[in-house]
RNA sequence: GCGCCCGUAGCUCAGCUGGAUAGAGCAACGGCCUUCUAAGCCGUCGGUCGCAGGUUCGAAUCCUGCCGGGUGCGCCA
C-alpha cells in the first residue's frame, strides 16, 4: 500500500517537471510518513515543503500542485492540505479490504517476496568452546537467528555459519588437565565444562610444569600429533553437545551441519598469508607479519597494523577471519556476509573488510556487513553477573527462567495439568528471556531485569502469548476453523479499523527488519497488534453479536490477527500456545 | 591521545530518511467483571530530549564544541 502511493507520487513529481512546474534536475527521495495523529490521515508527505524552494513556489500551492498531478488511481480516498504544506491521504476503504483478504488468503500473509533472492551467509552465535555458553553468548544467538529466519522467509539462500573458537592456546592448558585425569574422572569433570576450565587454569597458574605441558601440547595439537587431536577431538565433541543442548532449548535453529569451525581454516592459512605477501601488502614488524592499513590510524597518528601472523609463526583470529571471508565468497558463494558480533569488535571486521577487499579475497560486489551488537547488564548498570560476581552460564540462565516462570503460573488459578503447566512454564520462561532481548533497539546495552520480562503488562513476550491464546480459545469455543471463513470483512467500528490497517502493514515491517538487521521493529509492531486486538476484543463482542455478517467479519478479523502474531512470533523464533 | 557507541518521564524502553501537540509499558492515582480468558481494557498524572552554539520554513534526529558514561586501539579470540 505504501509502496503503490510512494510511486503514485513518483509519478505526480514527474509530471510536474514534464510541465516545467518542477525543474527537470531536481531529483527527489519520496518520503512517506505514518503520522502519529490519525486526524492526519493514513499516510502524510512533505515533499511539497521540500520542493518549494526549488520550485520558487508556496508550499500550499506547490501542495495543490501536487494534487493534481497524481495520475487517476483507486487508492486514494482523500488528499488534504494541511499545515505549512503536508499533504495528508486516506486510503480507500475497498483497498484496505481487499489487502486484508489477501493477508487472510495468503500462506505469507502478503509479505512480498525480496525483489531479488541472494545468497546471504550469517556468522552467528560463534561461541569459544573451551568454555561453555554465558550470558555474553545469548544476543549473537537470538538475534543472528531472527534475522535469519526473516530473510529464509522472504526467500534468499540463507547459509548459517557458526564459527566456533576451537584452535586457541588455551586448549593446550584444557589438553593437559585432561590427560592428568582417569578414563573415569573425565567424563564427570567435562560434564560442566566452566569448573573444568576454572580447574585447569589453576593448575596452569600454579605449575609451571604443567603450563609447560600445555604448552607443547598446543605445538603437538598444530602438528596433529595423533594422540592429541584424539584427545581433542573428545573435548570439542562434548562442549559442542553443550552448545547444541543450548540451541534446542533455545529454539536457536542451529546444528553440527552449520559449524564450520575455526580450525577447519588451518590449512588454508599460509595460503592467506602468501597471497598478502605476493600482493606486496606484508610488512614485517617486530618479527610478525602485519598489514598496514592507511584507513586506520593509532595514537600517533601511524597506520594500524592487522597481525596476520605472530613472531613465532602462529595465526591469529584476522588470519582466520580473512580465510573465511575467501571461503563463504568461493565456495559458500555467498552474495552479502553478515556477522552479527559484539559491537566491540567492530574495529576489527572494519579492519579485515578492509583488507579483504583490498587484497581481493572480496569482491567489489560482496557485501560485508558487521551488525555489533550492546552488552546485557545487570539491574546495577553493570555487565550481567551471577551472584558470585562470575559470569552466568546460559544453562543455568534458562532453568532460572523457567523456574521463574513456573512459579508465576502457580501463583495464578489456572485449569492446567501438571503437564501442561509444566509445557507452559517451559515455553513462557525461555520466549521471555529472548523477547526481552529482541525486543530491544540491538545497538544499545540492555538491561536484564526478570521482573519486567516475565511480566504479563507492557511489551514482552508473556503479554504477545497471552493475546494469542485469546483468540484461539475463542476459535475452540465458537467451533470454527479460523482459515475457512468465507464471509467478507466488514469493518465499522474505529478500532475493527484501527486494527485492519495494523493487519496490512505486516508486509512492510518484515521487510524493514531484514533491511536493517533490527528485530525490534517486529517485535513493537507485534505489540501494537496485540494491543489493537485486545482493545478491539474488549469493545467489540464477536460470539455473542446478533449480526451474522459481523460476527463472520469479526471472526475473520480474529482469525487474521492469531495468524499475523503466529507468524512474527516464528520469525523471532518464539513458538505460541495454545492455552495459557 | 585517537576511533566507535550512548545520554529521551522516577524506572525500563521506542522515536524510521529532519516534520505537525516527543510516544509506550512499569510505578502512582481513578474507573470497568451476571456477558467471548480481568494474565485484560479505559482514563489521569508525569519531559529544559545531557549542556551550549550552528544549519533551516522546521531539530530528540544533521554539524561543531563541551560535560557525563561505555567500549576498543601489535603479536588473546
Amino acid at each position: 500500500m505504501k509502496e503503490q502511493l510512494e510511486s503514485l507520487l513518483a509519478a505526480a513529481v514527474a509530471n510536474l517537471q514534464q510541465q516545467g512546474t518542477l525543474p527537470a534536475e531536481v531529483s527527489v527521495r519520496i518520503q512517506l510518513d505514518r503520522p502519529r495523529d490519525k486526524s492526519h490521515g493514513d499516510f502524510a508527505t512533505n515533499l511539497a515543503m521540500m520542493l518549494a524552494k526549488p520550485a520558487q513556489m508556496n508550499p500550499r500551492a506547490l501542495a495543490e500542485a501536487l494534487i493534481a498531478a497524481i495520475p487517476e488511481n483507486t487508492v486514494l480516498a482523500a488528499c488534504d492540505i494541511a499545515g505549512p504544506g503536508f499533504i495528508n491521504f486516506k486510503i480507500d476503504q475497498q483497498q484496505l479490504l481487499a489487502q486484508l483478504e489477501r493477508a487472510y488468503t495468503d500462506e505469507r500473509l502478503g509479505v512480498e517476496p525480496a525483489e531479488q533472492a541472494k545468497t546471504i551467509v550469517i556468522d552467528y552465535s560463534s561461541p569459544n568452546l573451551a568454555k561453555e555458553m554465558h550470558v555474553g553468548h545469548l544476543r549473537s544467538a537470538i538475534i543472528g537467528d531472527s534475522v535469519a529466519r526473516v530473510l529464509e522467509f522472504l526467500g534468499h539462500r540463507v547459509i548459517r555459519q557458526n564459527h566456533v573458537g576451537d584452535w586457541g592456546t588455551q586448549f593446550g592448558m584444557l589438553l593437559a588437565y585432561m590427560e592428568e585425569l582417569d578414563t573415569d574422572a573425565l567424563g564427570m569433570e567435562l560434564s560442566n565444562l566452566e569448573t573444568f576450565y576454572k580447574a585447569a587454569k589453576k593448575r596452569f597458574d600454579e605449575s609451571e610444569e604443567f603450563a609447560q605441558r600445555a604448552r607443547d601440547l598446543v605445538v603437538a595439537l598444530q602438528s596433529g600429533e595423533p594422540k592429541c587431536r584424539e584427545l581433542w577431538q573428545q573435548f570439542i565433541d562434548i562442549s559442542l553437545s553443550h552448545c547444541q543442548d543450548v540451541y534446542d532449548r533455545l529454539g536457536v535453529q542451529l546444528t553440527r551441519d552449520d559449524v564450520m569451525a575455526e580450525s577447519a581454516y588451518n590449512d588454508d592459512l599460509p595460503n592467506v598469508v602468501e597471497d598478502l605477501r605476493q600482493q606486496g601488502l606484508l610488512v614485517e614488524d617486530q618479527g610478525a607479519q602485519c598489514v598496514f592499513l592507511d584507513e586506520f590510524k593509532n595514537k600517533d597518528g601511524e597506520s594500524l597494523p592487522v597481525i596476520v601472523q605472530k613472531s613465532g609463526g602462529g595465526y591469529l583470529y584476522a588470519t582466520t577471519d580473512l580465510a573465511a571471508i575467501r571461503y563463504r565468497q568461493n565456495v559458500l558463494h555467498g552474495d552479502h556476509l553478515m556477522y552479527f558480533v559484539d559491537q566491540r569488535q567492530g574495529l576489527h571486521f572494519q579492519q579485515i573488510f578492509t583488507l579483504a577487499r583490498k587484497a581481493g579475497f572480496a569482491s567489489s560486489e560482496l557485501q560485508l556487513d558487521h551488525y555489533g551488537f550492546g552488552t546485557v547488564m545487570g539491574k546495577d548498570g553493570r555487565p550481567y553477573k551471577s551472584r558470585d560476581g562470575g559470569v552466568t552460564k546460559l544453562a543455568d540462565l534458562l532453568d532460572e527462567a523457567e523456574k521463574r516462570a513456573l512459579a508465576l503460573l502457580q501463583q495464578k488459578n489456572t485449569s492446567l495439568t501438571d503437564e501442561e503447566q509444566a509445557h507452559v512454564a517451559q515455553v513462557v520462561g525461555i520466549s521471555s528471556v529472548k523477547y526481552a532481548d529482541l525486543s530491544k533497539n540491538r545497538t544499545s546495552d540492555y538491561i536484564f531485569d526478570w521482573d519486567t520480562m516475565l511480566s504479563f503488562e507492557g511489551n514482552t513476550a508473556p503479554y504477545l502469548l497471552y493475546a494469542y491464546t485469546r483468540v484461539t480459545s475463542m476459535f475452540g469455543r465458537a467451533q470454527v476453523d479460523p482459515l475457512a471463513i468465507t464471509a467478507p470483512f466488514v469493518l465499522a467500528d474505529e478500532r475493527e479499523i484501527n486494527l485492519a490497517k495494523l493487519l496490512v502493514q505486516f508486509n512492510e515491517v518484515v521487510h524493514s527488519v531484514a533491511d536493517k538487521a533490527m528485530p525490534h521493529f517486529l517485535c513493537g509492531y507485534l505489540y501494537e497488534v496485540a494491543g489493537a486486538f485486545s482493545s478491539f476484543y474488549e469493545a467489540c463482542p464477536i460470539l455473542q453479536h446478533e449480526d451474522e455478517a459481523v460476527r463472520q467479519s469479526r471472526l475473520k478479523l480474529a482469525a487474521l490477527t492469531a495468524k499475523t502474531l503466529r507468524q512474527g512470533l516464528s520469525l523471532l523464533g518464539i513458538p505460541t500456545l495454545e492455552k495459557m
